[in-house]
DNA sequence: TCGCATGGACGTCATTCGCC
DNA sequence: GGCGAATGACGTCCATGCGA
């Protein structure tokens, strides 16, 4: 465990993060293209688009978090399965070998 | 003490899936 | 079909452990 959830918890992003993602997605370019929004002209198409994908990205971040808890919990599940599965099957041979055991006795 | 390997958590993008 | 939610994939950061 090296990030606890409270240090990075509810949209602190991580300075490096940030900047890596801003190094790596061409943001206002892309939604300039996208709004139709040039050079000239109004402004508002480009901060409807921007708040647009703000709120995506806002959404998308929670849903990602929400997304893992719940993958950790089914593997959690999964986890508990098994151990309960390998003691009934522990528990079946040592019955089995019992029953073998007061067989093998009677035959004799 | 330093450098490296590893694992956990995160944010973002791309894709898939289900609903309208 | 369009749209929003869910999820896989990827790159990154940070903490920790370990050997030189």
């Amino acid at each position: 465990m090296a990030v606890t959830g409270d240090e990075t918890e509810a949209g602190s992003v991580a300075a490096g993060d940030l900047a890596n993602s801003q190094m790596r997605n061409p943001t206002s370019n892309r939604l300039k293209a996208e709004s139709g929004v040039g050079s000239l002209g109004s402004q508002k198409p480009l901060e409807d688009a921007l708040q647009k994908r703000a709120l995506r990205l806002m959404k998308n971040r929670e849903a990602a978090r929400e997304c893992r808890r719940k993958k950790k919990e089914y593997v959690r599940c999964l986890e508990n399965r098994v151990a309960v599965l390998e003691q009934q099957n522990k528990t079946l041979i040592d019955e089995l070998r019992a029953l073998k055991d007061i067989y093998q006795h009677k035959v004799e």
